[in-house]
DNA sequence: CCACAATTATTAGAGCGCTAACCGTTATCT
DNA sequence: AGATAACGGTTAGCGCTCTAATAATTGTGG
């Protein structure tokens, strides 16, 4: 059987320190009453202000089926609120609702703390180097954007 | 409404950098009709032979009932087999049959090219720099093994 | 104007993750 | 030895992800 060498491969090395943020990440949510992706979606909708669920979607790095469940529940639970576009009848604009204020206050608290321990250890070099690496690691993965063929 | 800038969070690169990795190796391994966690479960195999379930699981960072499913489908497709371990009956062995073999070896290569065109560009102090961050980032958030209080 | 294509959101069905609760087996402790 | 605790695996119920197919709306071609 071949081997394959798990502690020399790159993602083995990424997937544990993604793994340790997001759990940790995690936890310190769970007790406020919301998941992760929730989270985000809220944080998403703080920076950039309504958004259609495709745009959301985008961001999130998932497809917009997948959004679906999480905007019923948050709906349900009263934070958000799909709202149709009124220049184009295709999209629901999804808008926060006063719930979601303080859950955000929550949420962004949690996130700079993990933030904070994250880097905890770490020179200000050493976070910058860390951060240009990641970005070409994920370089040679994203394709570049077509070339329109001017005839 | 607070603001959190996701592009400043190395959570943020850390995830942009995760999903690449991991998406391309998705990307390569459904040709083969293998998901991405029945091809981990054959390389933690490979590399470590015969295990039982509760090993496997803390291998890949998840929770024993996580597994159950996907052992259910491996066996299902002849990939696999639970045999009862004769020290400890509670143990189930997850044992490899002749099938994984060959899926092994496409698994391998397509790791194999993800893991190589991810550190493309990178020269070697570059990627020993990049393993020696991520390896801090996680002892950040691993909690020390409590000490034995001697009495 | 009208047929056709592209876009947006949704549903259906499958894969994989979690916690809580359960059963059978093994270890421990008087 | 017998009660109790701990361990390994499973089930149940839920959350989040994907692809393929569908409905409604909008854009574009002749």
């Amino acid at each position: 059987m071949l081997k394959y060498d798990f502690e020399e491969s790159l993602g083995y090395w990424l997937t544990l320190a993604h793994h340790a943020y997001i759990s940790e990440l995690k936890d310190r949510l769970a007790p406020h009453g919301i998941t992760f992706r929730q989270a985000e979606i809220l944080g998403w909708l703080a920076l950039e202000g309504p958004l259609p669920q495709a745009d959301l979607a985008s961001r999130m790095l998932i497809e917009p089926p997948s959004l679906v469940g999480t905007l019923d529940r948050m709906e349900a639970s009263g934070l958000l609120e799909r709202r149709i576009c009124p220049e184009d009848r295709r999209k629901n604009l999804v808008h926060t609702l006063p719930a979601a204020e303080e859950m955000w206050e929550k949420i962004a608290t949690c996130a700079r703390h993990v933030r904070a321990q994250a880097i905890e250890g770490l020179t200000d070099d050493e976070a910058t180097t860390l951060k240009k690496l990641l970005e070409k690691v994920r370089d040679n993965f994203v394709v570049l954007a077509p070339v329109e063929s001017v005839s």
